[in-house]
DNA sequence: TGATGAACAATGTGTTCATCG
DNA sequence: CGATGAACACATTGTTCATCA
């Protein structure tokens, strides 16, 4: 049966009706990666300022738990660095995040998979408009 | 603070990060509603049919529970009645549903509600597509 | 098997709390 | 307050079960 192998699938990709939050953050988190953008807290700001004029708000818990999942696929790796230049003002620890050896090559994979989600999920509200408005 | 009301009204009208799939499914009932097509299970098949191409099955529960949701709130009700013209050959009940006295408002009402809400979904996805893909 | 419905389980996400320097 | 993390609670959904005449 083809129909449910596509559903295992699916299944196995995390992929429910819509595109899942998480997977829309991973993506950007990625991307940010690319371009060493920082740590977690400063990917969170990014995000909400980024996506302020959408009514928005992407929770700080996602952002966090995203970046497990990335580092639990074998996409990131963590390091841990004071943030200041001088430990004796400023003792905060923040986590930066890259791509392991295969990281890049696993994430540009992912990619390709959360773009045929977006894909499909245009589609459907596409079709939804048509459908449904005169 | 202008953003918690948002957030309080996104809520109340049980929108979160994408549009929800009761919501959706919600849309195209009435509009078979408003073209009298038929009852729940014709409906569903219906979609099944519609989505196949789409790679989206919409389950059987759902249906049901979004026609239960429309009649709670008052935009359906419903009337039951046998499916075959003869009862002695044919026993089975089916339920139809109508638009209530003020349905057809609440139901226009609900509709431009879930189009903002699908043109909200659509510049998030197309966002995602411009900041991601190269 | 057609048709409707509900119970139950799992999952994703929002909220809150905890910690640390 | 910046930064990270986890606990907990809740809502939406998927799966399974139940029933009917």
């Amino acid at each position: 049966m083809n129909r449910k192998l596509q559903v295992k699938i699916r299944r196995r990709l995390g992929m429910g009706f819509m595109i899942a939050q998480r997977a829309y953050i991973k993506l950007y988190l990625i991307t940010m990666v690319e371009q060493h953008r920082g740590y977690g807290y400063e990917m969170l700001v990014a995000m909400k300022q980024e996506f302020k004029p959408y009514g928005y708000v992407p929770p700080q818990s996602e952002i966090y738990r995203a970046l497990h999942e990335l580092v639990q696929q074998g996409v990131l790796y963590r390091t841990k660095k004071l943030k200041g230049n001088d430990p004796k003002v400023d003792f905060q620890e923040i986590v930066l995040y890259h791509f392991t050896n295969d990281g890049a090559e696993k994430a540009e994979l992912y990619k390709k998979q959360v773009k045929t989600d977006l894909d499909r999920c245009l589609n459907m509200l596409h079709k939804a408009v048509n459908d449904n408005y005169s």
